[in-house]
RNA sequence: AGACCUAUGGUGUAAUCGGCAACACGUCAGAUUUUGGUUCUGAAAUUCUAGGUUCGAGUCCUAGUAGGUCUACCA
C-alpha cells in the first residue's frame, strides 16, 4: 500500500533524500519546538505530523523542545497540556525532552564569544531609539551611538547585566550586522534582554533572557537537529539564523520553511483564539468547536482522522485555506469503520402500531456495525408504541420522499414494515400523533411478506426510550475566512448557531449505558461522541460530524 | 514600493527535472443498498498575463500582474 502510494515526494522530502545520496552517515533529526504559552491547535498538529513523520519515514529522530525564552508569558501548565496532546495524536518524543532555558548558559557563552568576535555590542539605547535606528525597509537605518564599544567594557557590562545590576529595558546586547541591509532582520537585532521576571523553570537564576532568534537556532544546533521546519514567516530570518551559525561556528542546522495551514471556518491564532475564550463565546480550550486538539478531542475526532487530514492536506510554500470539508471527510471515513450504530431520534414523534397488543415487548437482533463484522450485534426493543423522527412524516410529501406520510409505507431499520393509516395533527397543524399497522411477517432478516418499503427509518420504543441531551456543533464562524477583512472585526463573524442543544432526545438503552468517550453513529443522523458532561440522569452526546445526506429535502 | 517568498480545476496537492496535466476533497448524474450512510460508475471543471527559446513549455528565459512575509526588548 505505502508502495504505489509515495511515488510524489514534497519539497521537504526532496531535499531530504538529496542530503541522504550526497551526504555519508547523514541522519534525520528534526524537532517539534512549541512555545509553552497556549494550547496546541490544529495546525501545530501539521507541524507535528510533519516533523515526527519525516524522521520516521527517514529512520530518524524527534525532539520535543519547549522554547521557552519569555518567562512573562509561559507556564508550566501548558507544557503539560503540549505533552498530553502530542502523545494523545500518537506520536512519542521517547524522553527526548528538551528546553531552550536547558541551554541557557551555553547561549551566554555564545553571546561572550560574538563579543570577542567584534559581533555583539550592549547597547543602552531605550526601544524607541532601537526602534527609530531600525529605518524602513526602503531606507537604511543608523548605527547605535554604542555600537564601537571595546570588547571589555562589552564583557563587563554583558556580566553586570547578568548580575542584575541595571533595570529592565535599560541595556540589551545586540548583534553587530550591518544597519543598511534591506533583511530588517539583520538591521542589529536584539540578541538578549533584561527581564527580572521568574521562569517557570529556571526561577530567578537568570534576569536576561535571549531571544527567539538568538535561541531557537542555537537550541537546533546544539541537538544536532538537521532539519529545523517551521513556518513561513520565518523566512525573512533565515539568513539571521544562518548568521549566527556561521559567526558562532557550530553545528550548522538548516532552516526550512513551509507554508502554515488554514482551515476554512476557523481560526488559530493565539490571540484570537484567547479571545474567543475570555469573551466567553467559547466555553473553553476544549470547547467542541475550538480547533484546540482539546477541542477536537472532546468534539470526537479520532487522532487517526486528524493525522490523515495532516497527511492529505500536503507540504508546500504557498498560502492556502483548506476546506473543513476534507476535516470532515477524514474522520467521516474512520468512524465508518469504527463506530458503533445506534438509534436515536432527535426530535420524536409517537407512532401507534395498532395490530401490536399493548404489552407485547420483542427484542430484535440489531448489527453494531455493517462495515465490520466482528462488531457483533445488540438487542433492540420493539413495542406497540415508537418514537419516529418528526422530519420523517409528512402530510403531502413531494415526488421523491421515500419517507412515511398518509397511506405510505417504509421499513423500520432492524424490525418490521409498517404501514400508515391515520394521523393527528396539532393546533400548528404539525403531526402528534402517527397511526399504523405492521406486518408480521415482514421481520428483518426473515421476511416473507413480499412488500417493498422504499424508505427505512430508526427508531425507539417509547416505553424503553432514554431520554440524552445532543449538542449540535456547527462552524463556530459564517464565513470561511473570517479574518479575510481588515476593516471588520472576526468575532462579527460568529456563527450564532454554532451550538444547539437538544435537551431532550431519545435513545435506545445501549447509548445510556455506554462510557464517556464512546463513540457512535446515530443511524442516519451522524456520528457523536458521549462527553463528560453526561451524568446517570442525563446522558450526553456531542455531534462529532453528520452523515453525508444526498437528500437535503431536495424537491 | 526595499528585500525575501509564492502563483496548476471550486479547494488542496502532483506531474519521474522539456514529452498526452493527474490524485484527493467538493459539486452534479446514475447503479447498488433494510442507514437518502457505505460501496461502485460516470460527468463538469485546471497551468496568472504577454512575449521569447524549442519539433515540443505547467516546467527554461524576459517583462509584467496578483498574493504573502518583514520595520516586537514576542515566538
Amino acid at each position: 500500500m505505502e508502495e504505489s502510494k509515495k511515488l510524489s515526494l514534497n519539497f521537504i522530502e526532496e531535499i531530504i533524500e538529496q542530503d541522504l545520496a550526497e551526504k555519508t552517515g547523514w541522519k534525520v533529526h528534526t524537532r517539534f519546538p512549541p512555545e509553552p504559552n497556549g494550547y496546541l491547535h490544529i495546525g501545530h498538529a501539521k507541524s507535528i505530523c510533519l516533523n515526527f513523520g519525516i524522521a520516521e519515514k527517514y529512520g530518524g529522530l524527534t525532539n520535543l523542545r519547549f522554547d521557552d525564552t519569555n518567562p512573562t508569558t509561559e507556564e508550566t501548565e501548558y507544557v503539560e497540556s503540549i505533552k498530553k496532546d502530542i502523545r494523545w495524536l500518537g506520536f512519542d518524543w521517547e524522553g527526548r525532552e528538551f528546553y531552550a532555558s536547558d541551554y541557557f548558559e551555553i547561549l551566554y557563552e555564545y553571546a561572550q564569544k560574538l563579543i570577542r568576535k567584534r559581533l555583539a555590542y550592549v547597547d543602552d539605547s531605550t526601544s524607541d531609539e532601537i526602534a527609530e535606528q531600525k529605518g524602513s525597509p526602503t531606507s537604511s537605518g543608523i548605527e547605535s551611538p554604542y555600537r564601537n564599544r571595546s570588547v571589555e567594557e562589552n564583557l563587563d557590562l554583558f556580566s553586570r547585566m547578568r548580575a542584575g545590576e541595571f533595570e529592565d529595558g535599560s541595556k540589551v546586547l545586540r548583534a553587530k550586522i550591518d544597519m543598511a541591509s534591506p533583511n530588517m532582520h539583520l538591521r542589529d537585532p536584539v540578541m538578549y534582554r533584561i527581564k527580572k521576571e521568574s521562569h517557570h523553570r529556571t526561577g530567578d537564576a537568570w534576569c536576561i533572557y535571549p531571544m527567539y532568534d538568538f535561541a531557537h537556532g542555537q537550541s537546533d544546533s546544539i541537538e544536532e537537529i538537521t532539519y529545523s521546519l517551521c513556518t513561513l514567516e520565518f523566512e525573512n530570518h533565515r539568513p539571521l539564523y544562518d548568521w549566527y551559525i556561521e559567526a558562532l561556528d557550530i553545528f550548522p542546522s538548516r532552516q526550512i520553511e513551509f507554508a502554515r495551514l488554514n482551515v476554512s471556518h476557523m481560526v488559530t491564532s493565539k490571540r484570537k483564539l484567547l479571545q474567543l475564550v475570555e469573551g466567553g463565546h467559547v466555553k473553553g480550550w476544549d470547547d467542541p468547536r475550538m480547533p484546540t486538539i482539546a477541542g477536537l478531542r472532546r468534539r470526537g475526532y479520532t487522532p487517526a482522522s486528524i493525522r490523515t487530514f495532516c497527511d492529505k492536506v500536503g507540504i508546500a510554500k504557498r498560502e492556502n485555506l483548506i476546506e473543513m470539508a476534507l476535516l470532515e471527510f477524514c474522520v467521516r471515513e474512520d468512524l465508518n469503520q469504527t463506530a458503533s450504530r445506534a438509534m436515536a431520534v432527535l426530535d420524536p414523534v409517537k407512532v401507534i402500531i395498532e395490530n401490536i397488543d399493548p404489552e407485547h415487548v420483542e427484542w430484535l437482533k440489531a448489527e453494531n456495525n455493517p462495515e465490520d463484522p466482528d462488531a457483533g450485534s445488540r438487542e433492540v426493543p420493539f413495542s406497540r408504541e415508537i418514537f419516529i423522527e418528526r422530519s420523517d412524516w409528512m402530510l403531502d410529501p413531494p415526488k421523491k420522499y421515500f419517507r412515511l406520510g398518509p397511506d405510505r409505507t417504509v421499513r423500520l431499520k432492524h424490525a418490521y414494515i409498517i404501514h400508515c393509516h391515520d394521523h393527528k395533527l396539532n393546533a400548528n397543524g404539525n403531526v402528534s400523533e402517527i397511526r399504523c399497522t405492521y406486518y408480521p411477517d415482514s421481520k428483518s432478516g426473515s421476511d416473507t411478506s413480499g412488500i417493498k418499503a422504499k424508505g427505512t427509518l430508526h427508531w425507539v420504543s417509547t416505553s424503553h426510550a432514554r431520554s440524552v441531551e445532543v449538542r449540535h456543533y456547527h462552524t463556530l464562524f459564517t464565513e470561511p475566512e473570517p479574518t479575510r477583512d481588515e476593516d471588520k472585526d472576526f468575532l462579527e463573524f460568529l456563527n450564532p448557531d454554532s451550538l444547539t442543544v437538544i435537551p431532550s432526545a431519545v435513545a435506545e438503552p445501549a447509548l445510556a449505558a455506554a462510557p464517556v468517550g464512546s463513540r457512535f453513529q446515530f443511524l442516519r443522523k451522524g456520528y457523536y461522541i458521549k462527553d463528560q458532561d453526561s451524568t446517570d440522569d442525563c446522558p450526553v452526546f456531542n455531534l462529532i460530524v453528520e452523515l453525508r445526506d444526498s437528500w437535503k429535502g431536495k424537491k
